[in-house]
RNA sequence: GGCCCCAUCGUCUAGAGGCCCAGGACACGGCCCUCUCAAGGCUGAAACACGGGUUCGAAUCCCGUUGGGGCCA
């Protein structure tokens, strides 16, 4: 029945995907995913100067990240603006041989004025028509909108929004130095891509009575429309960068797992009765934009940062392995030369690290020894009696035909008992030992994991500072 | 300033007139578990912006006020 579902995303380049921009991406990818529709990429570089190569590069890195592909759009050619020039000047020039356009050319100065005027008197500013009817033959070129009536958005988010016309001025389609604008290329390039329907941000939906009033001269049907809301800062203003990283790619690099952004930025603003997590297929298959919340959302960190946390929980090992490396080798380790030894050691962290940064963070004895140890559990283990300890704990665990993470529990416990020390005693001895720190996963799965040569020379060398500390 | 949008716990939200003296989640407090840290379990505190209507009955509908946001720039 219906023509197929066709959406776009339409980018301007500006060095770094916004979140809010993500969130307008994923958007429109589910709809068009949901409905068997076409996802399109469309690069808005009007500005000609920030749009280079490698910011266009930056988008599609972010966009792939987040695993939302596109079924046309870059690299392939036409989907730039900077390529469509022509088709702008032919539909320019169809709206004034038609008469529904036409040239001014009253001076920016004049202007200002008129509209400092307007607002002097409390009143919306409206071009005052000089020009309407001069027949001029060069100029800026100016929609003609009509002066009764109103233009009503049927916008699937917020339902009916009526824009009288006296509201509305004849606004300008090209500039006077044959640049065509903003909102002229915009639905120059929805209406010969064949959109049937515009999800992006609140912030465009002053300008869509303007666009629909340029698709009917046209002669072209008005897409659907829908208006997603902001994404917003703490202080309920427009999330931007004086809020601190807002970009996908910050929120990469810092360690967020990619599955854990999608799922938060799809929650925001939207929810399936008390669904926190959502696989990507139930996202598609449950995904509806009628039901994305009209007003606008704080970004909140801690809960995504929690969403990371319950994905790098769950994830299966493999891909916890080729998400963490490359986060090791930049943290400056390197990773067990045999892989295999890898998943067991993730399986440790992974419940405490919301971040992969936080992963390695965690875990970063398995890698190197500890350098130092920290200085308050220093004070209190590394005394001569500790060393007494641990001489005893490295005599015994030498002992043992098999160095699991059962028996080192076993002989630890034994020793304890012999001793007349609590388990954590020796435990916690043992920790800082081994990892520098009070805080590790289950010490007896860590030296077991460590080996037998690693575990003993740590306790060794924690036993010489210890009794060098005497 | 004009126009437009928005308004439920600190935050994200459920709620489409009686099921709500408002449910879930994050964060926060307490308890349990425990070799540390986590994870997990139980549990606590926490909201319908305000004022008028409409209705037997309103978080839910209407009007206004206030507040926030966006566009015009």
């Amino acid at each position: 029945m219906a023509a197929p579902v066709r959406v776009r995303f339409a980018p301007s380049p500006t060095g770094h995907l916004h979140v809010g921009g993500a969130r307008t991406a994923l958007f429109n990818w589910l709809y068009a995913r949901h409905h068997g529709g076409a996802f399109v990429l469309r690069i808005e570089d009007t500005d000609r100067s920030r749009s280079t190569e490698e910011n266009i590069g930056l988008i599609v890195e972010a966009l792939e990240w987040l695993g939302l592909d596109w079924d046309e759009g870059p690299p392939a050619p036409g989907y730039r603006q900077t390529e469509r020039l022509p088709s702008y000047r032919e539909h320019a020039e169809r709206l004034r041989a038609a008469g529904r356009a036409y040239y001014c050319d009253c001076a920016p100065a004049d202007l200002e004025r008129a509209r400092r005027a307007a607002q002097a008197r409390k009143e919306t500013f409206r071009y005052a028509g000089r020009c309407r009817d001069r027949g001029l033959r060069a100029g800026a070129l100016r929609l003609r909108i009509p002066d009764a009536g109103a233009t009503v958005v049927n916008d699937l988010i917020h339902g009916p929004v009526t824009f009288e016309h006296g509201q509305l001025d004849d606004w300008i389609l090209v500039r006077s130095d044959g640049t065509p604008t903003y909102n002229f290329c915009v639905v120059v390039d929805d209406v010969t891509m064949r959109i049937t329907h515009v999800i992006r941000g609140d912030d465009h939906l002053s300008n869509t009575p303007k666009q629909i009033l340029c698709y009917e001269a046209l002669g072209y049907p008005v897409p659907e429309m829908a208006h997603v809301s902001m994404i917003l800062g703490p202080d309920r203003s427009r999330l931007s960068k004086r809020h601190g990283a807002t970009s996908v790619q910050a929120f990469r690099d810092a360690g967020i797992v990619p599955e854990a952004m999608v799922n938060y930025l799809a929650r925001l603003g939207w929810s399936h009765g008390d669904q926190e997590i959502f696989s990507r297929q139930e996202l598609v298959e449950l995904f509806d934009v009628k039901a994305v919340a009209s007003s606008g959302a704080v970004f909140d960190h801690t809960k995504l940062a929690w969403l990371s946390h319950e994905y790098l929980k769950a994830m299966d090992g493999a891909r916890l392995a080729a998400l963490a490396t490359p986060f090791i080798r930049a943290a400056g380790l390197a990773p067990p030369a045999d892989p295999a030894r890898l998943s067991p050691i993730l399986d440790t962290l992974r419940e405490r690290a919301r971040t992969l940064v936080e992963l390695v963070a965690a875990g970063r004895f398995y890698f190197e020894a500890p350098s130092a140890y920290e200085p308050m559990a220093a004070q209190t283990f590394l005394t001569p009696e500790g060393a007494r300890r641990l001489g005893l704990l490295r005599e015994r665990l030498a002992a043992l035909t098999e160095f699991s993470a059962g028996a080192l529990e076993g002989a630890t416990r034994g020793l304890a008992a012999e001793l007349g020390l609590k388990l954590v005693d020796l435990a916690q001895l043992s920790r800082l030992a081994v990892t520098g720190g009070t805080a590790s996963p289950p010490i007896f799965a860590v030296l077991a994991l460590l080996g037998r040569a690693e575990t003993l020379a740590r306790l060794e060398r924690a036993r010489a500072v210890a009794g060098g500390a005497a």
